[in-house]
DNA sequence: AGAGCATATGTTATCGATGCCATCTCTAAC
DNA sequence: GTTAGAGATGGCATCGATAACATATGCTCT
């Protein structure tokens, strides 16, 4: 009973003497191999129990060359709850398929960066990237990098050598303007995202065809960074104009931050003016007034994106619909 | 000039012959060995280049027996900004120091999930686990998983072997309640977090305390689960007692819950009721009304515990100061 | 009955970096 | 002038799982 050996840790050998089988027939039912009878897979699996055998994924990933790791490029600055939400359905679905996520966060889109990211995450030898920030220009050292490990980039630029999964961000801007003009609005101001990000430039596009389908010109969009406090300053240049009666900002937060602008010059919000956003985080039913905004499923996302990754076969279309949500901050003028 | 070899990466073994060294040196000049002149560092350095190599992380956990990964537990319901700043201290400073950060995340604050979640990490052999969910029950299990795996919990029990690393909460509850008596209220409500978080107990003791040091009887609190919509529930039987003056939620989220509750029942925030939150969100500043609320560095907390994790030296004191922001949400009582 | 084949299992070499020990060259000190 | 010791480097076994190949058994079909 006792422990001939010192403090080592148990591995397939020990595993097989235990079963009475070969270290390499252990492997095959780690592997789920069809060539395994039943009766010894449960003699591999009575000796794993007995043994506490717990399974050396860098053994693995020496000799197989695939460590089941796949790596997620994340931008540092928290808060959007479309990135929180993405970042979710990548390590749930990667999970669902014996995959593990490691991360790798940017503090801010700058190709340096980005590449420092790829070059760790490649150095970690992941078999797979999802890039989960908007990406303009591919430098040829991301490709370098890149080479041999398949990436899905979201949202990002049709320039790199990565498969693109993207949401109809368009529709988005679509649906959240034609909701303006249905309630009889005769225009519609934007509050975009920063251009770097292929959602923002989407959503404005969406939202420009949406004015134009209506023979209605746009006026100049105005530029934020999906924050709070962008929404602020730019809700304030709007607010000083005097005939603006409609708003529809890229995001949820930046939203809020122009409600108060307007509230702070003495314009009602929905009274004199309507404002949508675009994310449905928590608080917008509950914030005042609840905010009409645009919904879209991120997790989904995220986890299409994994599939995608993972096998190559379909999952081709991932056009995850835009729902809206009419709330409290829109309303017909006067 | 041309490759003799087929698609094999190159290894130590070439950067070595490439350098004229010895396989071992290269590896010593990896890992800093002091050992090495600076003349053959160079050439190394330079081979390196040359030959494109790309350092093998599974070889060198197999032979060292470290991964140079941390790995990190997660709760998969995001939207909580302090956990996403907590994300993002953990992986810069594990960045910083060289590690990789591996996620794991749970649907639920449940033992069988989180035993399922340490096992995933420890067979990925992370050399440490920072646990950012509270944990109340440690099970013996988990107990068995963690033994040879340094484990930091952030706010978590302090049954379980794992070394603890903790925000004084007790001094957020305490801010803001103090705040709300020197503003003049004889009493002041509380939403609290779920009761297994250990966040959310301590401050509704630093609440308590508080009240009690000024002669106060706590009413008794009631418990939200950090949503809007919890905020808004029991904001709504808040609102239903007469004299209330002031609530302390647990968290900002709940605390533009409870604004909403109170002025569907017609009571208004500040002049009616003040209100004062925990977490300090981005949006905070910009919701109707600005929120009074307390901020604390999640982030430099993350950062904390890497650091508790990988040089067990000092970091033992981590008291990180809580600020109250003052903004529209409290105003004395009339 | 023997060829042909699928199924189940064992043997051996290998992945790439590192730990340990050996070796060699200097310089400082008595 | 010899020795001790520090600094710089190389040789070799090793970590644990797997791919590739080899073998053994049982079954079907003509």
């Amino acid at each position: 009973m006792s422990q001939a050996r010192p403090m080592r840790n148990p591995n397939m050998a020990d595993v097989a003497a235990a079963a009475g089988v070969s270290a390499q027939t252990v492997s095959r039912v780690f592997r789920d191999s069809p060539n395994v009878s039943p009766e010894t897979r449960r003699r591999v699996l009575a000796a794993v129990e007995k043994t506490g055998y717990r399974f050396n994924s860098a053994a693995r990933m020496l000799s197989s060359g695939r460590s089941h790791t796949i790596g997620l490029v994340l931008l540092q600055s928290g808060g959007y709850y479309s990135r929180a939400a993405v970042t979710a359905g990548v390590e749930h679905a990667a999970g669902e398929a014996g995959y593990a996520v490691s991360i790798a966060t940017i503090a801010a889109l700058d190709t340096g960066l980005m590449e420092r990211s790829l070059t760790k995450l490649a150095d970690q030898g992941v078999d797979g990237i999802v890039i989960a920030v908007p990406l303009l220009h591919a430098t040829q050292k991301m490709a370098d990098i890149t080479r041999d490990i398949p990436t899905v980039t979201l949202d990002g630029s049709r320039t790199s050598d990565a498969r693109v999964l993207g949401i109809d961000q368009q529709e988005a801007g679509r649906v959240a303007t034609q909701h303006l003009l249905d309630l009889g609005h005769r225009q519609v101001w934007h509050v975009s995202g920063p251009d770097e990000w292929i959602e923002a430039r989407q959503r404005r596009q969406g939202w420009e065809e949406c004015l134009r389908a209506a023979g209605i010109e746009p006026p100049p969009p105005l530029e934020g960074d999906w924050s709070p406090e962008s929404g602020y300053r730019q809700g304030q240049i709007i607010a000083m104009i005097p005939d603006v009666t409609a708003v529809f900002a890229a995001s949820d937060e930046m939203a809020f931050g122009v409600i108060r602008a307007m509230r702070e010059r003495g314009r009602a919000v929905p009274d004199d003016v309507s404002i949508v956003g675009v994310d449905d985080i928590a608080l917008a039913a509950y914030c005042s007034p609840p905010l009409t905004t645009v919904r879209q499923d991120f997790y989904r996302f995220g986890a299409a994106a994994v599939a995608l990754l993972l096998d190559d076969a379909g999952a081709g279309d991932s056009v995850v619909p835009a729902t809206l949500s009419v709330r409290e901050s829109t309303a017909p003028p006067h």
